[in-house]
DNA sequence: TATGAATGAGCTTTCATTCAT
DNA sequence: TATGAATGAAAGCTCATTCAT
């Protein structure tokens, strides 16, 4: 009621603009305290609208983490597969292929908050029926085809080696997230992609 | 649907057989949902008795849960450091290491209802103030101490090892509980366990 | 019994409309059955609304009670220091006085249900962190002020008589209450007011 | 749970030592917090025995109520009609009327959380089917019949007399609690009762 | 584009009480 | 004389959502 908290604009906001700030609001929310535990009533408050403002917009509780899923799957297209997935029909060099997969976890360093995000949201999306849970086995199939493309050259089974890297790969973050990113996660995705990788 | 559902007892129990009975029956529920998006009104029900009837033992939902990772915990190092921490004075072969990691995959590939309630939890204690957090930075660190501890002899950089054995562990896990425990977790660890270790 | 009792509008109504009902509702059930014992859910029964459409005007049981509270201070303001408060920089005589504090009891004598409400709310907010515990404090400071200021020029003791007036009137008012309203609060006010000054 | 509190005796007692330590604790904790405000349940830790255990004495929450009052009514027989009523049948003086009102006063302020729990009490028992309505009804009967009783010779209309002096004595301690004993209670009763007296 | 009133279902927890032991 | 398991009812409150404006 009377703390306020930051109350920001209050002002009617263009359509797109006002999903944007929403969606950058969402991604703040539900990964402090994951989709379920999140309340749309909050985050509306944090946007500076109501709560029937803000399902206006997307429909329903539901409708806003799609509407996230979809967005950063747009920008992640950008990042992942705009690394790898260019290159597909070119074969990469082994070098190659670990400089790509530093650029990734590199990146993600830098976006702990996104990690996060994804780090719960993951995990929450094996209950049934999640929301997510389309998204998620989906998600978690084009990177492992990915991986399984790229190193394909390099290695004997690239099916297990691809899918040896995403599992360390995801499970390195989660060690990093609940230590505070206290370690320094490249140079630890480095050795382990290093030694999988032969 | 049909919400009689399960509906047992109903009778009066000894303090320590309702205690276990509840515990179970959680770690099957928050398996499935949660810890927070589980109700104990649900838990309660499906445990045949009230939900005063449950708090009566229990206190509060966070109870609940601090009780059943006590209960786990215990029951966990038989499993564990019962494998591993009764040998560690004394230097395990390279060998002997691989077979009580495979011991320890090839126990849960067993109890995936487990490995699922481990997994969501491990996530969802990443937010801030969840009763399991403590629990999970306390037990991720010892987990990490006994891999360290029985790897020490056959590896330059124990540390990262160690880290990387359990990230790869429990990434493997997240995938294979997410496609339905459809590939061979066991088989796949052994791999990966094997590449980790030289 | 007849659980239907009151049932009223089930309407759509505006803000202050809305409130004022809710205020007038609470000030008869809590005048009934004191703050700690009434339930928000039966007010909102009573108001026609659900106990979640309540709390959206009020936020929680204590704001309704805060509400109430300054809502009557408001009103209050008007009776009382509207009485004796505009008055306050010039002397008024014995005779005025009196008339004045008479005019304060006929006035309540003629709202048993808001005598009520203070007498209950006045003792129970004895209780340590009530949440009108601040309110009274400071309210009898204020009414102890305004009488110690009117009868300034005619008593040697101001304070103490200011107190013993107040006593009287807060005392006889429980007596009557007890009683079913059943002897003239004001006579035997003015009887007490005239002992008191003298 | 775990915070335990002070935890007494615990042990096996007899039957009215055990009756009689829940009323001393009754009387604190009905003082603290008013009667429909307090749990027997945590009377019953306060005491050190089960809830179970304590309504195995007393039958119900209303049980210790009535219990207590009864008791309180014997103990206070001794201190007020013991000063006034065995006199009743000889007159006395108007200057041993004053020092009785002075000693009961005096007395009274010298249990304060006794003060404080007839005066939370009597409020409260204004609710219609309160369990102390009957007890207080009676109660303020009987006093004010002693009161008119010893100032008749010295009064023209003892009647209302005796009901101011109840008022004003009442009304001073509702004062004298919410200021936190901050004021001489019996230097303001001896003024007002003089005052009250001619 | 957004608000504000209102709801229905659900939540965790507390409470007084019962009953077998 | 007391305990411990269990209950039914109710409490205050939150949540996602609807609908008229």
């Amino acid at each position: 009621m009377s703390d306020a908290e930051v109350l920001p604009e209050r002002t009617r906001m263009h359509k797109d603009d006002r999903r944007s700030a929403i969606i950058v609001e969402a991604i703040r929310i539900i990964g402090e305290r994951g989709y379920q535990a999140c309340s749309i009533n909050e985050l509306a408050k944090r946007c500076g609208l109501t709560t029937a403002g803000l399902l206006h917009h997307f429909g329903s509780k539901e409708g806003v983490l799609i509407a996230l899923l979809k967005e950063r799957d747009r920008r992640d297209a950008d990042a992942i597969s705009g690394r790898l997935g260019l290159h597909r029909d070119q074969d990469l060099s082994r070098e190659q292929v670990l400089t790509m997969l530093h650029a990734i976890v590199r990146q993600n360093a830098g976006q702990p908050h996104l990690v996060r995000l994804y780090a719960i949201l993951r995990a929450e999306a094996l209950v049934e029926n999640h929301p997510a849970g389309a998204f998620f086995l989906e998600r978690e199939r084009a990177t492992f085809g990915l991986f399984a493309a790229v190193i394909e050259p390099h290695v004997a089974d690239a099916s297990a080696t691809a899918r040896q890297l995403q599992a360390a790969m995801q499970g390195l973050e989660v060690q990093w997230l609940r230590e505070n990113c206290a370690f320094d996660l490249v140079a630890e995705w480095d050795k382990v992609a290093d030694k999988l990788l032969h």
